[in-house]
DNA sequence: GAGAATAGTGAGTGGAGACTCATTTTGGTA
DNA sequence: TACCAAAATGAGTCTCCACTCACTATTCTC
């Protein structure tokens, strides 16, 4: 790949990841174009599709949340995630399926796989009840994380929110 | 009100909240006309813009859900609105402001209030923790609808995912 | 440095969907 | 029934946006 095509391609990815964060997938790739300074043209060469621009994004962030996940314990990576949604407006409204057609089976896969670990973790250290499972974990995971994203809560409102939920998972 | 454009009022109202519980707010105001049996034209001469018909049907929901509040206990309302959800995607997707922008303070409002005479009673009861507050029920209960529409949730995941929470609102 | 291959450009195309309005139809009234 | 104001109609307008492509510019290779 010539020099300034990966530089262009990065550049992209750099301003579709800003732009999607603050006007959500409806933004437009026209804008994305704009701040990454560079022609319509130059994205739609890189990433044919609408879809695949916002599904290259998706893969970058949820990449970096598996990473982040290994850093820290279950309690401390929910919350992260929650305040991550409302910074991060594409991951969350593509996990809600906005409208959007995009297939991630692998990245989504292995940010189940890395909280199933933190989960398995928390409840060998005595902190989440034995009953609880993945599944529902993640439900409301992505729940939570939409919420946040959509009611725009404060900190002191997402900290008692987090707490309902938090006391819910130690005993069920 | 002449006696057609009465009917034909109700008809759009029945077909917008049919075609927007099933495509979500982005259906397009064609399609509601078509499923009422009504030119483009009757659906703008009754509603303005779009938003306008979207909010009608929002009050309309908000209302309905406020009366079945009082026939219930704070968690079977809870759980109600969450089934509801998955059917209702627009009160949902609405609440959740995608991209519409209606004002409708006095139908929420009133929701709020109701829960809050519901969350009232349950902590008089013994069955909800004293030290949980309206705003974080609220946010939990649009968090959860979010995640159960736009998640699929099949029933045994939505009890799972209802349980964690009512035994954190229950022991907090 | 010349040539070839790769990449960039941006005006243009096509389609979707919100909204309009000149014309026709209908319902109520005298 | 005759009239007319209210209502319905739907082809047409306008705007926005994803996507294309003929042409130009840049890199890379020898």
């Amino acid at each position: 790949m010539r020099a300034d095509a990966q530089r262009n391609r990065a550049r992209i990815l750099d301003a579709a990841e800003a732009v999607f964060a603050e006007f959500g997938p409806r933004a437009s790739t026209e804008e994305v174009a704009r701040r990454a300074g560079v022609a319509i043209g130059t994205v739609f060469r890189h990433f044919p599709t609408k879809d695949d621009l916002l599904a290259a994004i998706m893969k970058r962030l949820l990449t970096q949340l598996v990473e982040e996940a290994g850093q820290r314990d279950f309690f401390a990576f929910f919350a992260h995630m929650v305040t991550q949604a409302a910074a991060k407006k594409t991951v969350v409204d593509l996990l809600a399926g906005s409208g959007v057609n995009i297939q991630l089976p692998d990245a989504v896969g292995h940010l189940e796989e890395a909280v199933g670990r933190l989960l398995e973790q928390a409840q060998a250290a005595g902190t989440v009840a034995p009953p609880v499972r993945l599944p529902e974990v993640m439900a409301l995971l992505a729940s939570v994380c939409q919420g946040a994203l959509h009611g725009g809560w404060d900190e002191q409102l997402q900290d008692r929110t987090l707490a309902v939920i938090f006391a819910g998972l130690k005993r069920n």
